[in-house]
RNA sequence: GUCUCAGUAGCUCAGCUGGAUAGAGCAACGGCCUUCUAAGCCGUGUGUCGGGGGUUCGAAUCCCUCCUGAGACGCCA
C-alpha cells in the first residue's frame, strides 16, 4: 500500500480500537505544532464524556494498545500522537509523487463537470489598470484549480463592452476627440476625453442626459453610434490582448456585455410572463424587499436596459449553452448586492440552479490608500508595473547571473511572477494597498524566492551525474532527517492543499503553501549535502529534490506562474 | 442611517473551519559563499490577537455589543 495521507492512514488505525467511522476521526485530527510532537494528532478530550475517564488517562490507554506497522503511537498530555516510521514514509510518498511527476495533487474528483469562470471582465475603452489584476488572476487561478481536479471549465471574459458609459464616450469623442490621437494611443486619448467628460458633466449636468441619449440610439442600432463603438471596442481589445499574453491568461471566450444585446428581451419577457415585473418610478423593477434587498432595474425610464438585465441574461444564456454545475464570478466586493440580487431574481423566476452560482468577491486594490479611478486619473496601469518588474528582474540577473541562457524570457518570467505572486499571496478579501517597494521586491515571501528555490532544485538534477529515470528505487533512511522530513511531511499535504484552495475559491492558500515548501526545502539545502559520494544516500536526496520541484512547478502553474529551469 | 468586509509584532500579512509555548516576511543588528545558484541559510521579538461581555475542559478562531477604517445601498458596472 503507498500512503500518502497520514491522516487517513491514522484515522484507519485509530477505527480498530475505537468505534468511530473515519469521517469522525479524521474531522478530530489535526497536525502538532512541530514534528518533536509527532506527525498527526488525535485531541482525547471529546472522548472524555463518552468513556466518563479523563483525556490524558483515554490518550495513555490507547498509546498502550494502538499497534501498527507503519506508525507509533504516543501520549503527551491528552494528546494521542502518532509517529510514522519516517525512512518507510518518506520512500513511500517520494516515490509515489515521482510516479504521478508532473501531476502529484490532481484528482478526477469533478468527474468532468462542467464549471463556468467569469473573470478578468475590464472595461473597454479603459486602460487595464492594476485591480482588474485581481479578478484576472484569481480567476485564472481557480479556472487552473478546478482543471486540476478534473472539471471542464469555460473561463469567460465578460468584456464591460456596454452601458451608458459609451454614451459618455461617445459625446465626449463629439466634442472633445481627436481622430490622430485616437490612431496613436487608442486607450489614452479615449480615457482624456473620458475625463474631461466627468469635470465637464459636474458643472454642466446636462452632458449625462446627453450621454443617456447616445447610449439609447446605440441599442437603437444607430449607424454612427454602433461605429464608433466598435472602433473603441477593437482598439481596446488589441491593447487588452497584449497583456493577457504577458500574464500567459487564455480565455474559453470573450463573451462580453454586448453579446447579450438581442438576448436581454427573452429576460423582460420572461419576468413579465411570471408577474415579477412591475413599474417603480418609470422604470421597471423587481421587487426584492421580502428579502430586505432594494429592487432590481430591469429597465431604466428611458426603456434602455442596464446591467442587472445584462447579467440575467448571461446567466440563462450559459446555463443553456454550457449546462454548468456551478459558476463563479469573480467580481470585486463592492458589487456583493448586485450579484445577490441577479441571483435573488433568478430564484424568484424558479431557477433552483441559481444555488449553483456563486460570487467569488475580493477586496478593493487601493493606491497611496485610496481608491484607483478612472475618472479622476488617478489609477496605476498593469503595464507599466509589468514593465518595471521585468526591467529589475533583468537588472538583478545582470548582477548575479550574467551568463544566464535565455535572459530575456526568464526575466519576463520573474518580473511578471513577481507581479502576480504579490498580488495572490494574501487573503483575497483583503484590501490591497500597492506600494511599489513590494511589488518589486524579489526577497523573502515572493514569487522569485519560490521560483529561486525551483531553480535550485533543477540545478541539482542537472549537476547530478543520475539520471531522473534512475530515481524509482531508494532507501527512505536518507531523507529521514529532521529538515528532509518536515519537508515530506509538508508535501505530503498538496493534494488537500488544492481542495482546499478550491473548496475555498482561494489561491493564496497555494501561495503560502509554496512559500513554507521553499522555505523548508532551503533549509534541507543548506543543512545537508545532496549530491553527496555515497550514490544511494545522493539518490534518495536527489529524489526528494526532484519531488519538491513537482509540486513547486504544479502550484505555480496553478497561480499562472512560469517556473523556469534557471534563473 | 442600513448592510457587507476588515482590525494579530514598528510595517505587510499567515494562523489549518475551537485545541498543546500566537507564527512568517519586510525593516534593524550580528553571523554564514576555496564544496550542490547568497533572489539563500542561521541568530536576536516585553504582541492589551481593536475594547467589553458570553458559549466550554479549552477562544485570535464561534455568539452578542461597542469602537475604528473601507465599500455598497434604483436608473454606472
Amino acid at each position: 500500500m503507498i500512503v500518502v495521507k497520514m491522516k487517513k492512514y491514522v484515522a484507519n488505525v485509530l477505527m480498530r480500537y475505537l468505534e468511530m467511522s473515519e469521517e469522525e476521526i479524521l474531522s478530530l485530527l489535526e497536525t502538532p505544532p512541530n514534528r518533536s510532537m509527532g506527525d498527526v494528532a488525535f485531541p482525547c478530550f471529546t472522548l472524555a464524556k463518552t468513556y466518563k475517564k479523563a483525556p490524558n488517562l483515554i490518550a495513555n490507554e490507547l498509546a498502550e494498545s494502538v499497534n501498527d506497522e507503519l506508525v507509533e503511537a504516543k501520549a503527551i498530555g491528552p494528546y494521542l500522537n502518532f509517529y510514522f516510521r519516517r525512512d518507510r514514509y518518506a520512500a513511500n510518498l517520494v516515490k509515489k509523487i515521482l510516479e504521478k511527476a508532473g501531476k502529484y495533487g490532481e484528482n478526477d474528483l469533478g468527474n468532468n463537470k462542467t464549471i463556468v469562470v467569469d473573470f478578468s471582465s475590464p472595461n473597454i475603452a479603459k486602460p487595464f489598470s492594476l485591480p482588474h489584476l485581481r479578478s484576472t488572476m484569481i480567476g485564472n487561478a481557480i479556472v487552473n484549480l478546478h482543471k486540476a481536479l478534473g472539471y471542464d471549465v469555460v473561463g469567460i471574459n465578460h468584456l464591460g463592452d456596454w452601458g451608458t458609459q459609451f454614451g459618455k464616450e461617445i459625446v465626449a469623442y463629439k466634442k472633445w476627440g481627436n481622430d490622430e490621437e485616437i490612431k496613436k494611443n487608442p486607450i489614452k486619448e479615449l480615457v482624456r476625453i473620458y475625463v474631461k467628460f466627468h469635470e465637464e458633466a459636474e458643472k454642466h449636468p446636462e452632458l449625462e442626459d446627453e450621454a443617456r441619449v447616445w447610449f439609447k440610439k446605440l441599442e437603437d442600432g444607430d449607424e454612427e453610434a454602433v461605429r464608433l463603438w466598435k472602433w473603441f471596442v477593437d482598439e481596446s481589445i488589441k491593447e487588452f490582448e497584449k497583456i493577457y499574453q504577458l500574464l500567459g491568461v487564455k480565455f474559453d471566450h470573450y463573451m462580453g456585455e454586448s453579446f447579450y444585446n438581442d438576448k436581454m428581451e427573452r429576460v423582460v419577457k420572461e419576468l413579465t410572463e411570471k408577474g415579477l415585473l412591475k413599474e417603480s418610478e418609470g422604470a421597471l423593477v423587481v421587487d426584492l424587499s421580502d428579502l430586505d434587498m432594494p429592487p432590481a432595474i430591469i429597465k431604466k425610464k428611458d426603456g434602455s436596459s442596464i446591467y442587472a438585465t445584462r447579467d440575467l441574461a448571461a446567466a440563462l444564456y450559459r446555463k443553456d449553452r454550457f449546462d454548468f454545475e456551478k459558476m463563479f464570478y469573480v467580481v470585486g466586493n463592492e458589487q456583493k448586492l448586485h450579484f445577490e440580487q441577479v441571483f435573488a431574481v433568478l430564484k424568484k423566476m424558479d431557477y433552483d440552479w441559481a444555488e449553483q452560482m456563486v460570487h467569488v468577491p475580493f477586496g478593493l486594490m487601493l493606491f497611496e490608500n485610496k481608491k484607483m479611478s478612472t475618472r479622476k486619473g488617478t489609477i496605476v496601469l498593469l503595464e507599466e508595473v509589468l514593465q518595471k518588474s521585468i526591467e529589475m528582474a533583468d537588472r538583478i540577473i545582470e548582477e548575479k547571473n550574467p551568463n544566464l541562457e535565455n535572459r530575456k524570457e526568464v526575466a519576463e518570467a520573474i518580473g511578471v511572477g513577481a507581479v502576480i505572486f504579490n498580488d495572490l499571496k494574501n487573503h483575497r478579501m483583503h484590501e490591497v494597498n500597492f506600494s511599489w517597494e513590494e511589488a518589486l521586491n524579489f526577497e523573502g515571501e515572493t514569487g522569485p524566492y519560490v521560483q529561486y528555490t525551483n531553480a535550485r532544485t533543477q540545478s541539482l538534477i542537472r549537476k547530478s551525474t543520475l539520471t531522473t529515470e534512475k530515481l524509482t528505487e531508494f532507501d527512505g533512511q536518507f531523507i529521514a532527517g529532521d529538515t528532509a522530513w518536515e519537508l515530506i511531511h509538508m508535501l505530503g499535504q498538496y493534494p488537500d492543499v488544492l481542495l482546499k484552495a478550491a473548496d475555498r475559491a482561494e489561491p493564496s492558500v497555494v501561495a503560502r503553501y509554496l512559500l513554507d515548501i521553499s522555505a523548508q526545502f532551503n533549509r534541507f539545502y543548506h543543512q545537508e549535502r545532496i549530491i553527496t559520494e555515497n550514490i544511494d544516500e545522493q539518490k534518495a536526496k536527489l529524489a526528494l529534490s526532484l519531488a519538491t520541484s513537482y509540486v513547486l512547478q504544479h502550484g505555480l502553474g496553478i497561480l499562472g506562474i512560469n517556473a523556469p529551469e534557471a534563473i
